[in-house]
DNA sequence: ATGCCCTTCAGCGAAGGA
Protein backbone atom coordinates (compact mmCIF):
# COMPACT_ATOMS: atom_id res chain seq x y z
CA UNK A 1 0.00 0.00 0.00
CA UNK A 2 1.46 3.43 -0.98
CA UNK A 3 0.39 6.35 0.77
CA UNK A 4 0.85 10.24 0.39
CA UNK A 5 3.35 12.14 3.10
CA UNK A 6 1.33 14.38 4.85
CA UNK A 7 1.93 17.14 7.26
CA UNK A 8 -1.18 17.48 9.00
CA UNK A 9 -1.66 20.40 12.12
CA UNK A 10 -4.00 21.51 14.69
CA UNK A 11 -4.86 25.15 15.77
CA UNK A 12 -7.23 26.56 18.17
CA UNK A 13 -6.59 29.96 16.10
CA UNK A 14 -9.41 32.10 18.73
CA UNK A 15 -10.60 33.76 15.77
CA UNK A 16 -9.63 33.47 12.54
CA UNK A 17 -10.79 36.77 11.27
CA UNK A 18 -8.49 38.70 14.41
CA UNK A 19 -5.35 36.35 13.26
CA UNK A 20 -5.39 36.08 9.84
CA UNK A 21 -2.40 37.58 9.15
CA UNK A 22 -0.60 35.08 11.33
CA UNK A 23 -2.52 32.10 9.86
CA UNK A 24 -1.18 33.18 6.46
CA UNK A 25 2.44 33.49 7.32
CA UNK A 26 2.21 30.67 9.36
CA UNK A 27 0.73 28.25 6.35
CA UNK A 28 3.47 29.61 3.63
CA UNK A 29 6.28 28.99 6.36
CA UNK A 30 5.12 25.40 6.99
CA UNK A 31 3.33 24.62 4.13
CA UNK A 32 1.14 21.98 6.18
CA UNK A 33 -1.31 19.15 3.81
CA UNK A 34 -4.14 19.71 5.89
CA UNK A 35 -4.57 22.10 9.02
CA UNK A 36 -7.81 22.07 11.54
CA UNK A 37 -8.61 25.02 12.86
CA UNK A 38 -11.00 25.83 16.13
CA UNK A 39 -12.79 28.62 17.22
CA UNK A 40 -12.42 30.23 14.11
CA UNK A 41 -15.42 32.51 15.77
CA UNK A 42 -17.49 33.66 12.83
CA UNK A 43 -20.26 32.04 9.93
CA UNK A 44 -19.75 30.54 6.76
CA UNK A 45 -20.54 33.77 5.13
CA UNK A 46 -17.95 35.78 6.61
CA UNK A 47 -15.29 33.18 6.52
CA UNK A 48 -11.77 34.53 5.06
CA UNK A 49 -11.93 32.29 2.00
CA UNK A 50 -10.20 34.07 -0.62
CA UNK A 51 -7.34 35.07 1.25
CA UNK A 52 -6.71 31.03 2.02
CA UNK A 53 -7.76 29.89 -1.15
CA UNK A 54 -5.07 32.24 -2.85
CA UNK A 55 -2.34 30.28 -0.52
CA UNK A 56 -3.40 26.77 -2.52
CA UNK A 57 -5.86 25.46 -0.37
CA UNK A 58 -9.55 24.57 0.02
CA UNK A 59 -11.42 25.49 3.19
CA UNK A 60 -14.07 23.06 4.53
CA UNK A 61 -16.00 25.45 7.51
CA UNK A 62 -18.67 24.61 10.23
CA UNK A 63 -19.38 28.01 11.38
CA UNK A 64 -21.08 29.62 14.09
CA UNK A 65 -21.36 33.10 15.02
CA UNK A 66 -19.58 34.88 17.55
CA UNK A 67 -18.36 31.36 19.70
CA UNK A 68 -17.18 28.09 18.50
CA UNK A 69 -16.77 26.75 14.86
CA UNK A 70 -14.40 24.79 13.90
CA UNK A 71 -12.75 24.52 9.83
CA UNK A 72 -10.28 21.67 7.76
CA UNK A 73 -7.88 23.46 4.59
CA UNK A 74 -6.20 20.98 2.43
CA UNK A 75 -4.38 21.27 -0.07
CA UNK A 76 -5.77 17.76 -0.94
CA UNK A 77 -8.94 16.75 -1.96
CA UNK A 78 -11.23 16.80 0.48
CA UNK A 79 -14.98 14.99 1.43
CA UNK A 80 -17.23 16.02 4.36
CA UNK A 81 -18.50 12.98 6.29
CA UNK A 82 -19.80 14.49 9.04
CA UNK A 83 -20.68 17.71 11.28
CA UNK A 84 -22.55 15.89 14.18
CA UNK A 85 -21.53 14.42 16.99
CA UNK A 86 -24.09 14.71 19.63
CA UNK A 87 -28.16 14.34 18.35
CA UNK A 88 -28.91 17.69 20.48
CA UNK A 89 -31.30 20.61 19.53
CA UNK A 90 -28.55 23.68 18.65
CA UNK A 91 -25.44 21.61 18.67
CA UNK A 92 -22.64 24.07 19.04
CA UNK A 93 -20.11 23.68 16.19
CA UNK A 94 -17.29 21.87 17.47
CA UNK A 95 -17.08 19.10 15.15
CA UNK A 96 -15.95 18.65 12.06
CA UNK A 97 -15.17 15.31 10.03
CA UNK A 98 -13.56 15.12 6.72
CA UNK A 99 -11.70 12.01 4.29
CA UNK A 100 -8.53 13.33 2.61
CA UNK A 101 -6.04 10.67 1.22
CA UNK A 102 -8.13 8.07 2.33
CA UNK A 103 -7.29 9.31 6.36
CA UNK A 104 -11.24 10.20 8.35
CA UNK A 105 -9.86 13.81 9.63
CA UNK A 106 -11.74 14.51 12.76
CA UNK A 107 -11.52 17.59 14.13
CA UNK A 108 -12.73 18.69 17.56
CA UNK A 109 -12.97 21.50 19.98
CA UNK A 110 -14.40 19.85 23.24
CA UNK A 111 -16.22 21.78 25.70
CA UNK A 112 -14.24 23.40 28.48
CA UNK A 113 -17.06 22.31 30.97
CA UNK A 114 -16.17 25.13 33.92
CA UNK A 115 -17.53 25.94 35.90
CA UNK A 116 -17.67 22.20 37.24
CA UNK A 117 -19.65 22.67 40.30
CA UNK A 118 -22.36 25.25 41.71
CA UNK A 119 -24.60 25.45 44.35
CA UNK A 120 -27.27 22.64 42.97
CA UNK A 121 -24.23 20.56 41.99
CA UNK A 122 -22.49 19.33 38.96
CA UNK A 123 -23.02 22.16 36.33
CA UNK A 124 -24.80 21.83 33.03
CA UNK A 125 -21.94 23.08 31.20
CA UNK A 126 -19.89 19.63 32.81
CA UNK A 127 -22.74 17.29 32.49
CA UNK A 128 -22.28 18.21 28.69
CA UNK A 129 -18.17 18.17 28.23
CA UNK A 130 -19.27 14.73 29.68
CA UNK A 131 -21.96 13.95 27.24
CA UNK A 132 -19.96 14.87 24.56
CA UNK A 133 -17.39 13.24 25.47
CA UNK A 134 -19.20 9.81 25.50
CA UNK A 135 -20.60 10.86 21.77
CA UNK A 136 -16.86 11.21 20.81
CA UNK A 137 -15.86 7.75 22.22
CA UNK A 138 -18.83 6.05 20.53
CA UNK A 139 -18.39 7.77 17.34
CA UNK A 140 -14.77 6.53 17.13
CA UNK A 141 -15.24 3.15 17.87
CA UNK A 142 -17.54 3.01 15.24
CA UNK A 143 -14.82 4.69 12.96
CA UNK A 144 -12.34 1.69 14.52
CA UNK A 145 -15.36 -1.03 13.63
CA UNK A 146 -15.02 -0.13 9.93
CA UNK A 147 -11.02 -0.31 9.99
CA UNK A 148 -10.90 3.47 9.38
CA UNK A 149 -7.46 5.01 9.14
CA UNK A 150 -8.58 8.26 11.72
CA UNK A 151 -6.43 11.36 13.09
CA UNK A 152 -8.36 13.12 15.82
CA UNK A 153 -7.01 16.12 16.18
CA UNK A 154 -7.61 19.63 17.69
CA UNK A 155 -8.16 21.12 20.98
CA UNK A 156 -9.53 18.60 23.13
CA UNK A 157 -9.28 20.80 27.14
CA UNK A 158 -8.04 17.97 28.62
CA UNK A 159 -4.87 17.89 30.89
CA UNK A 160 -3.67 14.10 30.66
CA UNK A 161 -1.72 13.95 33.28
CA UNK A 162 0.24 15.98 35.70
CA UNK A 163 3.26 16.35 33.27
CA UNK A 164 1.15 18.06 30.82
CA UNK A 165 0.70 20.97 33.54
CA UNK A 166 3.48 23.28 34.88
CA UNK A 167 1.94 23.38 37.95
CA UNK A 168 -0.91 20.57 38.05
CA UNK A 169 -1.94 21.47 41.55
CA UNK A 170 -3.16 24.15 40.67
CA UNK A 171 -5.78 22.69 38.39
CA UNK A 172 -7.26 20.26 40.42
CA UNK A 173 -11.01 20.76 41.06
CA UNK A 174 -10.87 22.09 37.40
CA UNK A 175 -13.00 20.67 34.25
CA UNK A 176 -9.49 20.05 32.18
CA UNK A 177 -8.27 17.91 35.24
CA UNK A 178 -10.82 16.43 37.29
CA UNK A 179 -10.32 12.47 37.22
CA UNK A 180 -14.25 12.11 35.76
CA UNK A 181 -12.35 14.17 32.14
CA UNK A 182 -9.36 12.80 32.31
CA UNK A 183 -10.76 9.37 32.33
CA UNK A 184 -12.62 10.07 28.97
CA UNK A 185 -9.19 10.90 27.84
CA UNK A 186 -8.32 7.06 28.84
CA UNK A 187 -11.46 5.73 27.51
CA UNK A 188 -9.78 7.24 24.32
CA UNK A 189 -6.34 6.08 24.37
CA UNK A 190 -8.24 1.96 25.42
CA UNK A 191 -9.50 1.85 22.50
CA UNK A 192 -6.05 1.84 21.29
CA UNK A 193 -5.19 5.30 19.77
CA UNK A 194 -1.67 6.56 20.24
CA UNK A 195 -0.83 9.98 21.41
CA UNK A 196 1.28 11.49 18.62
CA UNK A 197 3.64 13.57 20.98
CA UNK A 198 3.67 10.54 24.01
CA UNK A 199 4.73 8.54 21.26
CA UNK A 200 7.65 10.61 19.98
CA UNK A 201 8.61 12.78 22.96
CA UNK A 202 8.01 10.28 26.19
CA UNK A 203 6.99 12.16 29.35
CA UNK A 204 8.96 15.90 28.16
CA UNK A 205 7.28 18.62 29.28
CA UNK A 206 5.24 20.52 26.39
CA UNK A 207 2.65 23.09 26.44
CA UNK A 208 0.09 24.11 23.72
CA UNK A 209 -2.06 27.02 25.95
CA UNK A 210 -0.87 29.37 27.74
CA UNK A 211 -3.70 31.95 29.42
CA UNK A 212 -3.62 35.86 28.70
CA UNK A 213 -3.67 36.66 31.95
CA UNK A 214 -1.46 37.17 35.02
CA UNK A 215 1.73 37.07 32.40
CA UNK A 216 1.17 33.27 32.14
CA UNK A 217 3.25 32.87 28.87
CA UNK A 218 6.25 34.72 30.55
CA UNK A 219 6.32 32.66 33.66
CA UNK A 220 5.73 29.18 31.49
CA UNK A 221 2.44 28.76 33.32
CA UNK A 222 1.12 26.57 30.27
CA UNK A 223 -0.55 23.55 29.94
CA UNK A 224 -0.88 20.43 26.90
CA UNK A 225 -4.38 20.32 25.99
CA UNK A 226 -4.49 20.39 22.06
CA UNK A 227 -3.75 17.08 20.99
CA UNK A 228 -3.09 14.32 17.77
CA UNK A 229 -4.65 10.82 18.40
CA UNK A 230 -3.84 7.99 16.24
CA UNK A 231 -5.30 4.70 14.59
CA UNK A 232 -2.39 2.31 14.62
CA UNK A 233 -1.64 2.14 11.06
CA UNK A 234 -0.96 5.75 11.47
CA UNK A 235 1.10 5.75 14.48
CA UNK A 236 3.56 3.86 12.64
CA UNK A 237 4.03 6.67 10.13
CA UNK A 238 4.40 9.18 12.67
CA UNK A 239 7.82 11.01 11.92
CA UNK A 240 7.18 13.97 14.15
CA UNK A 241 5.56 16.07 16.02
CA UNK A 242 6.14 19.51 16.55
CA UNK A 243 4.70 22.10 19.15
CA UNK A 244 5.05 25.78 17.65
CA UNK A 245 5.34 27.38 21.13
CA UNK A 246 7.01 30.52 19.02
CA UNK A 247 3.89 31.97 17.58
CA UNK A 248 2.56 32.68 21.54
CA UNK A 249 4.88 35.46 22.01
CA UNK A 250 3.78 37.15 18.35
CA UNK A 251 1.72 40.35 18.26
CA UNK A 252 -1.97 39.86 18.36
CA UNK A 253 -1.06 35.99 19.09
CA UNK A 254 -3.95 33.12 19.67
CA UNK A 255 -3.62 31.33 23.70
CA UNK A 256 -3.38 27.93 21.51
CA UNK A 257 -0.40 27.34 19.32
CA UNK A 258 0.08 25.45 16.40
CA UNK A 259 0.58 21.30 16.63
CA UNK A 260 1.74 19.49 13.88
CA UNK A 261 2.61 15.94 12.49
CA UNK A 262 4.36 14.41 9.48
CA UNK A 263 3.03 11.13 8.29
CA UNK A 264 5.85 9.00 6.48
CA UNK A 265 4.52 7.97 2.86
C1' DA B 1 -9.22 35.70 43.76
C1' DT B 2 -12.07 32.87 38.47
C1' DG B 3 -9.40 39.09 39.09
C1' DC B 4 -5.60 39.68 35.95
C1' DC B 5 -6.72 39.25 29.21
C1' DC B 6 -8.83 38.87 24.72
C1' DT B 7 -12.70 38.35 21.22
C1' DT B 8 -17.37 39.17 19.55
C1' DC B 9 -21.53 41.80 19.19
C1' DA B 10 -23.20 45.73 19.83
C1' DG B 11 -22.54 49.67 21.75
C1' DC B 12 -19.89 52.83 25.46
C1' DG B 13 -20.82 46.53 29.05
C1' DA B 14 -21.86 41.46 28.77
C1' DA B 15 -20.75 36.76 27.80
C1' DG B 16 -17.47 33.25 27.06
C1' DG B 17 -13.13 31.30 27.24
C1' DA B 18 -9.62 27.90 30.25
Amino acid sequence: MTHHFLKIATWNINSVRARLPLLLAWLQQHKPDVLMLQEIKCEHAVFPFLEIEAMGYTALVHGQKSYNGVAILSTHPIQEKSRSLISEDNEPARFLCAEIEGVDCMNIYAPNGNPRMDDAGLTEKFRYKLRWYAALVADVQQRLSQHRAVVLAGDYNIIPEAVDAANAAAWEGDALYVPEVRKQWRHLMNLGLYDAWRTLHGTQQAYTFWDYQAGAFQRDDGIRIDHFLLTPSLADRLENCTIHREMRAKEKASDHVPVMISLGA
